[in-house]
DNA sequence: CGGCCCTTAGTGGTCGGACCACTCTCGTCG
DNA sequence: CGACGAGAGTGGTCCGACCACTAAGGGCCG
């Protein structure tokens, strides 16, 4: 009699906990090319087909990655490769869930921000600086708006922990900063949003961690009043 | 000549985008169900197969769901939905992210907690209490456990930010307690978890946000400080 | 007449096989 | 010795068949 069958689910989702269990064992390292998709659906008895529906699921999950003609990868585990799907909350979110994500973002990149206070490198200080300034120096929101999230991005980049910085990376995804950012801007938001900007990284070259904590919830804080209001609407 | 072909990534990929764009468009509401798959794959003029990895990917990450014999239904595409992913990444992480981890997680507790202690209803409280009595009752580490996460999960829905909940939610998964959890407690820190949860529940007990955002750092930081130890050898 | 059961059409789930597009290697040729 | 080209191997796509399950409708029985 065959041992084989666990028969709960579907046999796809069976092969997603295998593979996933595979790499959390440490039996695949990062990196690690997979067996091939007919090899890997041979050794779990299942069809080809469904063995790809399987990738597929880890391939939008971030952990796995195909490449066409050479083989399937493990990616690199890192938080970037992870939290990628982060992103498609953002992107699917509205109403109310839109400020609760501002929430969360307010919590974590003011933290972020006192962190990299602390710990930022003078190199690094002056990568924010050149952003803050190429921001104040141009009228089209376009521009302003890629070294906004450059600014950001570099203080998080800062603060040390990969995993805070890819969660705040997916709340700026595109769709996000599309239907929250644009408004905002649109009601002459500008001139605020460069004064706490230059705020923060008066902080930050103070190397006052409090001082950046305060700038960066005010920051966010102000989006977040903007949008609140907004919905009552 | 035929004016469909957007010609970059695979089709899968691109019926992917077609139907989260549906879905972000509002064409297809939270709970709507969707065209079946043979006219999804129809409509878009690739191969059911094609189609069906397209919703597997959907399912994995939440924003879809497969009911046999009955249809395909957008989820409700609340926070909890989206964010089951996030214990994957709990799940395949090791090492210096689990740290990581642990720093968003210390940030969004505390907060929460805080939030919790200006919001949270006498009923929601005495869960709370319930929750604090049962794993002082006990001696077994999956009962304790249980009531552990029961605690922490009342007061983050107590925090009244769902989106916030759903994340710590991910941060306490199964893989992530067994790896991080089980070794703390086996080092005797029961005593001094009760402790800390003590504090926490006299925090909320009496409304004082600050004092219940400092107990659930040190809470967390606990944990937090024993991994890093940990991870020097 | 009303309620139950069974048929049945329709749906997602699985399978196998065929072929295409791409990558990488290795042996050949200049 | 180097460029290059053929071939084997890989993921990508398609097709068509069948299975497992759901839900709705019609007919039977009480």
């Amino acid at each position: 009699m065959e041992e084989t069958a666990p028969r709960k689910g579907t046999v796809t989702q069976r092969a997603i906990e295998r593979i996933t269990a595979m790499i959390r064992e440490g039996e695949l390292e990062p990196g690690e090319r997979l067996p091939t998709e007919r090899e890997l659906a041979a050794r779990l008895g299942i069809s080809r087909s469904s063995m790809r529906e399987a990738i597929r699921a880890l391939t939008a999950l971030g952990v796995v990655e195909a490449r066409h003609g050479s083989g399937i990868y493990v990616t690199r585990l890192e938080a970037g490769d992870l939290l990628e799907t982060f992103g498609v909350v953002a992107d699917l979110s509205r109403g109310p869930r839109l400020v609760e994500l501002l929430e969360v973002r307010r919590v974590l990149e003011s933290t972020a921000t006192a962190l990299a206070a602390a710990r930022i490198t003078p190199e690094r200080l002056a990568e924010v600086g050149k952003h803050l300034a190429a921001m104040n120096a141009t009228d089209d929101p376009e521009e302003i708006l890629a070294h906004d999230l450059a600014f950001h991005r570099e203080i998080a980049a800062a603060a040390g922990n990969a995993t805070m910085a890819a969660i705040l990376e997916g709340l700026s995804s595109r769709t996000f900063r599309a239907r929250v950012w644009r408004g905002y801007q649109e009601e002459g938001a500008f001139a605020r949003t460069r004064r706490e900007h230059a705020a923060i990284h008066r902080a930050l070259a103070a190397r006052d961690p409090e001082a950046a904590r305060a700038a960066a919830a005010t920051h966010v804080d102000a989006v977040e009043e903007w949008l609140r209001g907004r919905l009552r609407d």
